[in-house]
DNA sequence: TTGAAAGCGCTAACAA
DNA sequence: TTGTTAGCGCTTTCAA
């Protein structure tokens, strides 16, 4: 069983080595000069004890705790998932540790979360979303670290933002469903509120329907969001037996999709001849299911990537608040069997 | 734009409050005596300054720092985030927040991860699985909180452990698969080493098959784990080329048993009628596709849920070292259609 | 290249 | 109920 014991000191290693404690300090930072055979007893003093520092004190004293905090909505998402890749591979390289949290889609409990990861003085952080409750806004705003806000483009951001519109994004889908020869079209997502960016990919749905002089009421709500595979084909179900004449559904993600499509395998409806189906994220189901699901891809680990740099930047140049403080990312449409051919 | 300024601390709020330092702390605590008209004088001085209290000092201070420290191979995998969220809600009530890391399925970088997380003084800490690098496993020995292995049963486990066996629970299927009327049986997985919990579930498939006196021969390494989907997919085709009278092919999770299937719907291999098909983790995919996936069922939020308890255990009776230092899971079997009928 | 002194922001322990 | 003192483990700053 683990010890109880107390954790060893600088000034235990110091003391082993003889040397001062701030030799040792200086023995583990490897930029600093420190005599090679000085160092090298040091750090094996420091083995032999099993030393671990303490980077809390470390952090106290430098007024640089060296991790970037991170929420995301859930830790059962691909897309989440790759972006905080693209995070952590660019801020590996200047030392810089993400430590993650999870808010389960809820802006309260992003509050929380916010507040307990602040008060462990990250160097910055990066939300997903730009919907807050008016504490997490404030602050975010009174708090002396870069801001960050992805996957979104918030009318009005706390600091810089990374993200797509994803109202947008479903126009394109809209605009593919119908140039493949379908008018009535239909969406299925979650339940309002909650899940803003799926709020924003129906109202993107609904702006571009009605542009095209489309009929946009065909909509289900499928529950509370992140909707899973079965409540999409339990939507699927709803929307068949509200307007059976449907041509098209498009969904709020490729996982809802993906339930839907095997809502028509149990009905013997027949994808896309029948009906064609499209979702949102290109998570890897979509590309292996039969038929293959049209989809949406955000470019997910490249939004983390492009937060890493923003960090990195706002990190480095303190007087120069880098230029736009907008990086927009465009999501690209691919076409697959689901809705063609 | 966020500010750069510097953050006020507790003096500033003793000044603002005309109060000592000491009181301030105190009007943050619940449960210390503060005068109530006192303690409403310093909230209000601490919300008009923004205060945000630094816990990093609070735990330098007092040495508690009131997080738990949780690794886990990926974050994209339902089976390991249900475990958080049991872990989540077990250890929120007492006030402990969990911080995530995630380690790609690669010691190394585990123990990468381990170090740093150890270095921000956790009041615990619980790995996946019961394998490490030598060094990852000196410095949690070495470590003066509790360590807990979660997912697996190792042999000799640095601290406690809440787990089950891989093994067992892939013989549990075997026996199914053979009850059902199938002899020829295949395992699919990733290649050996990296995912212990995957390679268990071979090793169990390949002695329950010679206890059972069935030729164990049968298997297709798919490569680096976790294997996805689409390795699921490919891993049947070779299987296929190899040993076309294969009746029943069982993968290491339900995400390679959904590509499986898949390749046997673009070839026209009815399931289960020409080949049976099943999974591990009762993943959402193997309830909702068509036909059904039958998979073992771990129970992944007890998991965590028992860590949980675990951990306020060590925490609270700091001598008694808790009774067994083992916890053991039984996973269950859920018999679908891609077996029988 | 090394060391000494001071202090980061907070809380434990004691005193009033 | 409130305040004072000391110190958590480290780094900054200055001096040697």
């Amino acid at each position: 069983m683990s010890g109880r014991k107390k954790a060893p000191t600088m000034a235990d290693i110091a003391r082993e080595a003889g040397v001062s404690p701030m030799t040792v300090s200086r023995a583990f930072k490897a930029e600093s000069y420190v005599n090679a055979e000085t160092r090298e007893a040091i750090l094996s003093a420091a083995d032999r004890l099993g030393y671990v520092m303490d980077k809390t004190a470390a952090g106290l004293s430098s007024k640089k705790t060296g991790f970037v905090a991170v929420t995301i909505p859930s830790i059962n998402n691909a897309n989440f998932a790759d972006t905080v890749r693209g995070l952590t591979d660019g801020l590996r390289e200047r030392g810089l540790q993400v430590l993650l949290g999870y808010t389960n889609y809820d802006v309260v409990e992003e509050e929380r979360l916010v507040r307990q990861l602040l008060m462990r003085r990250p160097e910055a952080i990066i939300v997903t979303g730009g919907v807050h409750t008016p504490a997490t806004r404030r602050i975010l705003e009174a708090s002396a670290v870069p801001v960050i806000e992805t996957w979104d483009l918030p009318k009005d951001p706390i600091g810089t933002v990374v993200g797509f519109s994803n109202a947008e994004a479903s126009a394109q889908l809209v605009r593919h469903l119908v140039e493949t020869g379908r008018n009535k079209i239909a969406f299925i997502g979650g339940d309002a509120s909650r899940d803003t960016r799926g709020h924003d990919r129906r109202k993107g749905f609904l702006a571009e329907m009605e542009r095209q002089g489309l009929d946009p009421t065909r909509q289900v709500e499928a529950g509370q969001p992140p909707i899973s595979m079965r409540e999409g084909a339990r939507a699927l179900q709803r929307l068949l037996e509200q307007w059976p004449d449907t041509e098209a559904v498009m969904c709020v993600s490729d996982l809802a999709a993906f339930g839907a499509l095997t809502e028509c395998q149990r009905r013997g409806i027949a994808v896309p001849a029948d009906l064609a189906i499209a979702g949102f994220g290109a998570y890897e189901i979509g590309e292996i299911c039969v038929p293959p699901i049209t989809t949406v891809d955000p470019d997910c680990y490249e939004i983390g990537s492009l937060a890493a740099q923003v960090v990195l930047t706002s990190l480095s140049q303190d007087a120069l608040e880098a230029g736009s403080p907008v990086v927009r990312i465009s999501p690209k449409l691919i076409a697959r069997a689901s809705t063609q051919g």
